[in-house]
RNA sequence: GGAGAAAUGGCAGAGUGGUCGAAUGCACUGGUCUUGAAAACCAGCGAGGGUCACACCUCCGGGGGUUCGAAUCCCUCUUUCUCCGCCA
């Protein structure tokens, strides 16, 4: 969410901001936040100096009663009552306007980097770049559904008797390049610098609205309601919570960690087209790379990590490309996104397999991850984040491309991990 | 799951009703000394709100209560440790 004083400070450039994102309504709602806000901070005011006039009170009762004067204290007692009555008061309405104020916060996303295009939906990101030979498939070359079926490799029938649709089972080949598939991913990133840590599948609220899946998303995670706690629907739930309520040193920056989990969401109401097959899952495997940065240099990172997802395609020869999501795509939490799609060869479509992003200090300040600068004042951290990359549909992409009439072939780099060459 | 003990600043650890936002040690920062470092010595050193800056307010695991006044007393929740039970 965004601080109060920077909206207080950059009123102008946050409604503008707003537009971008096609917000209706962005002056009058941000002059609501700027009232609510003058409001707290007079009733704050009041509320202190009452506090402050029946401290004072105390402190002298206790003197007098040491120095024995017990009626001159009995009579000062008195005056404190008013005032209790009216600090609990103050408080109460102080409490509320708090609560209110909160809820209008929530519901405001982030401000766009200037990089953002105006647009309203996925039809107006832009296309920065594009790489990779489309190649041409063989007369009888099929979608992976159906190649998953003629290998036996992943199993949709079987998962949807375990559980449901969108919960494949993954089988012989099928698994093993799964798992070669992550282990390549996370071994890349190490070499990159990221630490691998493995946090827990399921999160609380505090962690939810730490990094804003709550409560905007609340539909979007399975809940488990006798514990109260979610299933994570991303690594970056956990991970960049690692970090909530944190006060960093500036020699801490950069921070980098993976992790390789298993997410799981509910995708509520994205039923029909473009969802048969690895396309859209309950439970997915993602790796995903964090990164925790001094604001100085935030979007230099943002590029590294771009640069870092654009070197593991080129590597797995698969033909994609990298989009600036428009303001009308762009996520609730982030600044600027970059979206990277591989070409379904088979489909005749392009898939995401990767999203990353800046946050700025839209997360840091719910999370309160903060640094201390040079001046030695508290400042907030930007958070970023990007999968590297998420498996579904990289596996797709890779079957509908690497098809032969012999087989699928795996990719060069995999072979080492998967320990087979081809999949027949 | 049952019984007991505990939770204080980055860490360790005092503090059991008033002058305590909190002793002390370590760590950290600045300075003196030194060719440099170490040691020694001096000084500073929790967070949030608020203010031009002060003042002032809040915070001793979370929430609630008693009291003129709570780190300190009471209730409750959470977590940790020890013992018992169960168990991958």
């Amino acid at each position: 969410m965004l601080s109060l004083p920077y909206i207080r400070e950059n009123r102008d450039l946050v409604i503008k901001g707003l537009g971008i994102r096609n917000i209706k309504d962005a002056e009058s709602l941000i002059e609501a936040v700027i009232d609510a806000d003058q409001q707290r901070r007079s009733t704050q005011a009041e509320l202190d100096a009452i506090l402050a006039e029946s401290n004072k009170i105390s402190k002298e009762i206790g003197k007098l009663f040491q120095s024995g004067e017990v009626q001159k204290a009995n009579l000062a007692k008195q005056k404190t009552g008013q005032l209790k009555d009216k600090s609990k008061e103050l408080s109460e309405q102080l409490g509320n306007l708090e609560t209110e104020l909160n809820e209008m916060l929530y519901q405001i996303p982030n401000i766009p980097n200037d990089l953002v295009p105006k647009g309203n939906s996925e039809e107006d990101n832009e296309v920065v770049f594009e790489e990779g030979n489309i190649p041409e498939l063989h007369p009888g070359s099929m979608p992976h559904w159906e190649l998953c079926k003629k290998y036996d490799i992943i199993d949709f029938e079987l998962g949807n008797k375990i559980t449901g649709a969108g919960f494949p089972v993954y089988k012989g080949k099928g698994a093993k390049l799964q798992r070669a598939l992550i282990t390549y991913f996370l071994d890349r990133n190490s070499e990159a610098g990221y630490t691998e840590v493995q946090p827990p599948l399921l999160i609380n609220e505090a962690s939810g609205l730490g990094t804003g899946q709550l409560p905007d998303k609340e539909g979007q995670m399975y809940h488990v309601g006798i514990d109260n706690l979610y299933l994570i629907p991303t690594a970056e739930v956990p991970v960049t919570n690692l970090y909530r309520d944190v006060l960093l040193k500036e020699s801490d920056f950069p921070i980098l960690n993976t992790a390789y989990t298993p997410c799981f969401r509910r995708e509520a109401g994205s039923y029909g087209a473009h969802v048969r097959g690895l396309n859209r899952l309950h439970q997915f495997d993602k790796v995903e790379i964090v990164r925790i940065e001094h604001p100085d240099n935030s979007y230099q990172a943002l590029d590294k990590m771009v640069e870092h997802v654009k070197g593991i395609l080129q590597e797995l020869k698969l033909p994609y490309r990298i989009l600036r999501l428009c303001g009308g795509d762009l996520g609730f939490t982030s600044a600027l996104t970059y979206d990277f799609e591989v070409f379904s060869t088979a489909q005749n479509r392009w898939l995401e397999i990767s999203s990353v992003s800046n946050f700025e200090t839209f997360q840091a300040n719910r999370l309160k991850l903060r640094f201390k600068n040079k001046d030695g004042k508290s400042q907030l951290a930007h958070t970023l984040n990007g999968s590297s990359l998420a498996l579904p549909r990289v596996l797709a992409g890779l079957l509908e491309n690497c098809q032969t009439e012999s087989g699928i072939v795996i990719p060069e780099v995999l072979r080492k991990y998967t320990g087979f060459d081809v999949i027949d």
